[in-house]
DNA sequence: TTTCAATTCATACTTTTGAGTGATTTTGCC
DNA sequence: GGCAAAATCACTCAAAAGTATGAATTGAAA
């Protein structure tokens, strides 16, 4: 994704290394010469090298290395939240049809035939052959029985 | 807590650091008394003081830097377990009976009236008579309105 | 286009549920 | 023992729920 641009990026610090190090050999060449004339500053040279290259070193291995990272989990414990998934996999094995499932979430919440037949604009017969239909698909005898096992299935919110 | 190791902890690499250093430069102004005899390898000598602090900044950067760390929330659902509690303040204030909460219980289970008769030996009328007290206590008009107030209310187990 | 499942609705019938009233028995408590 | 609440049961009537059968419509898939 990032291969080429990655790569240059990765070693920039090596070749900008590189290249200081050379001038810095050049210019060490160069003062060699004053090196011979004052000869009692070699110990000064020698420790403006030492701390030179060890900040180079640093600030080398700063950049180069990726950051250590240490993860540590904290559990947080939250209530177990409202997500409810319709067991989808119950409902087709029973055979339960998209209408008849609207009418089971309102037989469950309470709602007599009549209110369900107002609620989805269609006839109280309707709603009785759907519950009927129900009934025997769930191989339940009555809307409390559904309910009770639409909720210990999952097919309906408890 | 660890204050006084920790100080050590922290500035041991210090402390070798500056014991390398001194012993380096010992060790240098040896080598420029050989210097002086062969002189052409001045920059095979500069390069190996190079490389040598190169590797030693790099150490130190390695070693004194403290790892960042990072928190992740772990998330824990702590499963409401069962600790069914029957509400049993919200039960008085109802005004339900001990037989009639337990004809409750019966009717949320999804038995019919006469399986509840059976059950409990007595009458379908008594039965009747029980749930009806019920409805009327609970202000619900019937048995699946009963079952789901009686769950929200936490009266019986869901 | 045909076919099939889903949805809709009706009619007739049975069962269950629920309301209302009244009465008897049981039980816990002062 | 007496009282009050709880529990029991009966009877009637009405409403709701549930069963069974048949049929029209629709929409999507074969």
């Amino acid at each position: 994704m990032t291969g080429a641009v990655n790569f240059f990026s990765k070693h920039k610090h090596v070749i900008s290394y590189g290249f200081s190090l050379a001038i810095l050999l050049f210019l060490l060449k160069w003062l060699e010469i004053r090196f011979v004339i004052i000869n009692y500053a070699l110990e000064i040279y020698i420790a403006a090298i030492a701390i030179l290259f060890t900040s180079l070193g640093i600030w080398l291995a700063l950049k180069l290395t990726s950051p250590k990272t240490i993860v540590v989990e904290k559990e947080v414990f939250t209530q177990s939240e409202n997500t409810f998934f319709s067991n989808e996999k119950e409902i087709e094995k029973l055979g339960i049809s998209k209408r008849e499932l609207e009418v089971l979430q309102l037989i469950s919440a309470g709602f007599s035939n009549q209110e369900i037949a107002d609620h989805l604009f269609v006839s109280l017969n309707t709603i009785k052959t759907h519950s009927s239909n129900l009934f025997g698909k769930m191989e339940v005898k009555s809307r409390t029985q559904a309910t009770d096992k639409a909720k210990r299935l999952n097919i309906i919110e408890k």
